[in-house]
DNA sequence: AACGAACCCTCCCCCACGGTAGACTACGGC
DNA sequence: GCCGTAGTCTACCGTGGGGGAGGGTTCGTT
C-alpha cells in the first residue's frame, strides 16, 4: 500500500519547507500534523503536501502569517472569498513602493563614491514639526561677518546678567531679507531661555512660533553653509512647498571649541502647503 | 554659553533617529553616549549629531549593523579604507537582485487572478536532488491506462509476500520511451523497497541512480498531469539543462481513497548541465 | 516649594524564520 | 539483538528595530 505518512523531513523535500519552517507554521496554526508520536515526531499526511505548496508560493511572493492565514481561511470556507481581493491589492501596492525605493537606492549607490557617501554634508533636507520656543534676540544691519557675532555676544552677555533666567538651547540666526545680499542684511540673532527676563528695550523677548520647515543639517565651515541651503530650496521646490517665513539658522555646536570641519548648522525655510484648489 | 549636552531626545531629533534606535545602536556599539548620569539617562555631544546622520543615511541605503560598523572603522581610522569597496559592491548586487524578486513577485501579483493563486496546480518546477533509491520493479509494454495498474498490482503482490522486505515510500514510474506514444509505451513501475527481497525473474531489484532532477508536483486527476510536463520541460528549456534519464512519475497518495481533485503526482526530469564550452 | 507635563529609563513581546547545541529516536544492515 | 548513522526533538540566540507597560526624572511655571 502507499505509505501515507510522512515525517517532517519527508514534507520538506515535497513542499521544499525547511523543517524549521514546517514547525514554525504549526506553532502559527498555518499546518498542523495530523497527530504527534509519543516521542514527539510529527506525523502529516499527503493533505499537508498541497498545503505546504500553497504556504511556499504565497511566503516567496512575500505574504506574511496573517495574510496566509486569512488566504488560508477562505479556501476553507472559514471567511468570505471577497476578503481576499483588498490584501492581494495591498500586496502589490507594497511590493511597487518597495521596488521604487530600492530602484532609488540602487541609483545613490551606484553614483555616489566613498567620500560623497561618507560626507555628512549630503546630509537630505527632511520636512519637520518645530515648537514655538521662547528667545531673548536682538536685530541689526550689516555684513553678516561683523554683524551676527557682535549681536551674539550682546545677546549672551545680556541674558548672563540676569540671575532667573536660563538658555535652554544653541543660538540661532533668523535672516529677514528674502534675498542674498552682500552688505546691510537685515539679520536677528537669537538665544532660548527660561525663566524671568528683563532686557533693555533694544533686545527683545519673544516667542518664536512654530510649524513646518524644511531642515537640513550642514557639516564643515560656516561659509560652505549655501550648499545646504541649495539642498533645502531644491527640496521645498520639488514638493511644491510654499515659504512662510524668514530663514533660520541654529548653530548646533559652538565654532570656538572644535575644528571647523566638524561645525555643525542646522538650517530650516518654514514652509506651507499650498492650498490645494 | 552654547549647551553642549544633548539627551537623547534632542539627538533623536536632530538625527531623524528615533531613541529606541539610538538605544539599539549603543546597544550595538555603534552610538555610544558621552556619559550615563547615575539616573541612567544618556547624555551626547554634538559630535554625535554627524555620526547619527551618517548612520541614518546608511541605514536607509539597506546597510545593516555589521557594515555601519565597518564602515565607521574606517572613518575613525581603525581599518583600511580598501576595506569598503567590497562592502558597496556587493550592496549595490544585493539590491538589484532583491528589485529584481520584487518586479517578479509584483507581475505575478498583477496578472494571476485569485483561483490561479491558490491553485495548486500552478506550482513552479525547481531542481532537486534525488537520493538513489532502492526499488523493486517490472517493465512491460501496452497502452498507460492498462499497464500501469496491472504492473503495480504485480510489484505490489510480490514484495507483500516476502516476509522480510518493507515497502519504504510511494509507487513510481519510469518512462522509458522518449516521446509519447498513445499505446505499447514502454513503462517501468517501480515500488521503493528495504530489506532482503527475491523476486521472481520477470521483475527486477536494482538501485535506482540519483542524481538532479526537474521537478514539479500536480495537483488533480491523472489526466491532467501533462500541465506539469509541460512545465518541467519549459523550465528545463529556459535553464539551458540537458535531459539525461527517462522520466519518472511519483503517486504520492493512494487514488482509491482520496477525491481525484486532492490526487499528488510528482513528475521528474533527470538533467544535467551541458559542459560550459 | 509644589505640581503637572514632558521626558527618560528598563524590560518584555513581536516579526519569520536561520543557526546551533544537546539529547533522543528510528532505520537499515549484520 | 546490536550498532552506526541519519533523522528528529526542544530550547535559546540573532536579525533591526517598533510598540507598550510600568515607573522614575527633569523642567518650567506658579
Amino acid at each position: 500500500m502507499t505509505a501515507e505518512l510522512l515525517t517532517i523531513g519527508t514534507l520538506s523535500m515535497l513542499t521544499r519547507l525547511t523543517p524549521k519552517t514546517l514547525r514554525y507554521y504549526e506553532e502559527k496554526g498555518l499546518l498542523v500534523p495530523t497527530k504527534k508520536e509519543i516521542t514527539g515526531y510529527r506525523i502529516y499526511s499527503y493533505e499537508h503536501v498541497a498545503r505546504g505548496l500553497l504556504l511556499n508560493r504565497l511566503s516567496g511572493l512575500g505574504f506574511g502569517i496573517q495574510e496566509m492565514k486569512a488566504i488560508i481561511d477562505v479556501i476553507d470556507g472559514r471567511a468570505d472569498r471577497s476578503s481576499i481581493g483588498p490584501i492581494i491589492a495591498a500586496k502589490v501596492v507594497e511590493t511597487t513602493e518597495r521596488v521604487e525605493e530600492l530602484e532609488r537606492i540602487r541609483e545613490v549607490l551606484e553614483t555616489t563614491d566613498l567620500e560623497r557617501l561618507i560626507d555628512m554634508s549630503q546630509e537630505t533636507p527632511k520636512i519637520v514639526e518645530v515648537a514655538p520656543i521662547r528667545i531673548v534676540s536682538k536685530r541689526g544691519k550689516g555684513a553678516w561677518a561683523e554683524v551676527v557675532p557682535r549681536l551674539m555676544e550682546e545677546v549672551y552677555s545680556a541674558v548672563s546678567s540676569q540671575p532667573q533666567a536660563r538658555i535652554s538651547g544653541p543660538p540661532m540666526s533668523i535672516c529677514h531679507d528674502q534675498e542674498y545680499k552682500e552688505k546691510d542684511q537685515d539679520v536677528e540673532v537669537c538665544v532660548p531661555v527660561t525663566g524671568r527676563v528683563v532686557v533693555d528695550e533694544d533686545l527683545a523677548v519673544r516667542t518664536l512660533e512654530g510649524g513646518q520647515v524644511v531642515s537640513a543639517i550642514h557639516k564643515g565651515p560656516y561659509d560652505t553653509v549655501g550648499e545646504a541651503w541649495g539642498r533645502v530650496f531644491k527640496f521645498a521646490q520639488e514638493n511644491g512647498l510654499m515659504r512662510n517665513g524668514p530663514d533660520r539658522e541654529i548653530y548646533l555646536n559652538d565654532p570656538t571649541n572644535i575644528p571647523v570641519s566638524e561645525v555643525l548648522t542646522e538650517v530650516q525655510l518654514p514652509v506651507e502647503r499650498p492650498p490645494t484648489p
